[in-house]
DNA sequence: TTGAAAGCGATACCAA
DNA sequence: TTGGTATCGCTTTCAA
């Protein structure tokens, strides 16, 4: 590829390039290096208030922007928090949790970026995220291994942290356990009677991470109890909640735990449109604890799950950047508690 | 402060520093340079089979990963497109735009990074943006004055688009026509024979945005036609819908518009339970056409939004990005369009 | 109090 | 075919 000369056709009215700190310099009559001193106030040097100014004004009339990138390959660290974006749509909790952690490691003066590693897999994705140099990573699902840990941290990432259902080698580990999820419910409904309990597993792609622990959870509350498992697969679709639901009575089930609230609520749908008396006949149960479970009738049972917040997020990233040495934490965070309501 | 040479305690086993081109170079016996044509397949230099082998080699081996700060310092420009996270919570729309965005910016070999300006406002946000030179920006909220653009320009941003109610001076524009959103609703509503129409105003701070020109909306469609508007300010919260349910029949309302689909339900749940009569006595509408919208009985009415396709705006940001010479364009993106259930 | 200059890591020109 | 080297923008020591 031809690289023409910057700007052939200069169409907007000042195609001048950016301006850098030896701009603010030249204006204002003194070095780099006095530019530098003045902007960020480096208190090991006195300036004298009549240079400060002139700098300052300069900069103001230049609309001058340090270049992060420049400062960080000088500086050799940055204070990037790289959070890569996961590629299943996340819901209510989730976006609610990385606000919640963007905030928190604001406060500790780090800058979160969600970065999206789309396409990219494994330890693709992993190199990507080295290109930033970010001082930590935090890892929502299950998107990494133990290479690309140790390729993050051979690129100078002093904390990784994951954040899913199982640890991996070398990095911290918030644990979520989703197979405790499947526990509560599944022991939930054995409590209530319940002995031929079906089991959504969405037919989305990308949450099996998530579905599989449930499942797996719901089997072993039940192990030894005498009481079934059935698997039911079901898509987000109206459609497919209706065919599940037309042979529900040839499923013998008198009990589904639905993976979340908003299957729950699909599912429910088509059951009581169906006939399917709930919860006499069958006793729903969802996950999430969502402000709509409250809402439908019959109330919905569900797992009440609680994230880490992000202030315990935050502080865990900025004790491992501090004295990255230790050996990796891992912490059981996801506190899963049945809410019993009317649909169970 | 003072700085301690690098690991006072070497805790992990192999505290070496982060891998360069040139350790590359040194251990495959070559130059910086050969290392930086291996590396990147440049076309326009021919490097020997035996010498490309012993670089890959010596890369793999090392774990050595290219620094995205220094290559785009050096390059003098990169393919970051920026995208402040919102700071309200954002609903399954905004995620599901997102995601499509990235994907679809990515075909273009860009790179999205969300990044979080937590705290900061106006013209401080768009600061920390430029910071960054990122090659184009989206914005999605009102965060983002004229000033904002031009800070962001000047750093050398060839496509600032903002993506809300209202265009920005110098930025290119997808008009979310909320107000549109509001006007359909209210037409709908007249057109069933409503007269006395609330609208559902969202307690939560952040909204405002996106509430306000949808009460305008309403108002203007009401316009000389003899039917009222009443505002409801409404927090998303159960006992605050029973409180507004509690007086609804002193307010006289033979409608509303609920601000959105999650409302809506809030709102309705709240309704029914006052034993009001629904759509007889009150018909609600909701917006955003969400899945749950469907499974409410009765079925809600809704006001579909066609945001404009992740493809449609990554095009849209090439072109700038390739020619950022041109006027500011404004699209209407906002297809909205009343989906008539059972609520209404 | 200010300036000159080295250097962070990668790339691309020009020589060899 | 390969290597030396200037350069991007910024910070920071060392000198003046």
């Amino acid at each position: 590829m031809v690289h023409l000369p910057e700007q052939p056709v200069p169409s907007s009215p000042a195609p001048t390039a950016v301006p850098t700190s030896a701009d603010v310099a030249r204006l204002a009559g003194v070095s780099r290096a006095t530019v530098s001193y003045v902007l960020n106030n480096t208190s090991a040097v006195r300036i004298s208030e009549a240079t400060r100014r002139r700098v300052h004004e300069a900069a103001e009339e230049l609309g001058y922007v340090p270049h992060a990138a420049a400062r960080s390959l000088r500086a050799g660290h940055s204070r990037m928090v790289l959070m890569p974006a996961p590629r299943v749509p996340v819901g209510p909790l989730h976006s609610q949790f990385f606000n919640d952690l963007q905030w928190a490691l604001g406060r500790f003066d780090y800058t979160v970026v969600q970065y999206g590693g789309i396409g990219l897999n494994g330890d693709e994705a992993a190199r990507a995220w080295a290109e930033l140099r970010p001082v930590a990573v935090v890892v929502p699902d299950g998107g990494l291994g133990p290479r690309g840990v140790h390729i993050l941290k051979r690129s100078g990432a002093r904390a990784v942290v994951t954040l899913g259902p199982e640890r991996v080698e070398g990095a911290h580990a918030l644990l979520l356990d989703h197979v405790g999820v499947g526990h509560s419910a599944g022991a939930h409904l054995l409590a209530r009677g319940r002995r031929r309990i079906g089991v959504v597993v969405p037919g989305e792609p990308g949450l099996e991470h998530f579905s599989r622990p449930r499942l797996a959870g719901v089997r072993r509350a039940l192990e030894g109890t005498g009481a079934t498992v059935t698997e039911l697969p079901l898509t987000y679709e109206e459609e497919a909640a209706a065919r599940l639901a037309g042979r529900w009575r040839s499923l013998g089930l008198d009990a589904v735990f639905a993976y979340n609230d908003e299957y729950a609520m699909l599912l429910m749908r088509a059951l009581l449109d169906a006939g399917v008396d709930i919860p006499a006949g069958t006793a729903v149960v969802g996950a999430d604890d969502l402000m709509l479970g409250r809402l439908l009738r019959p109330r919905l049972s569900t797992v009440h799950i609680e994230l880490p917040s992000g202030r315990d997020l935050a502080e865990l990233v900025d004790r491992v950047v501090r004295d990255p040495g230790g050996v990796p934490e891992v912490h059981q965070v996801l506190g899963a508690r049945v809410v019993h309501r009317e649909s169970s």
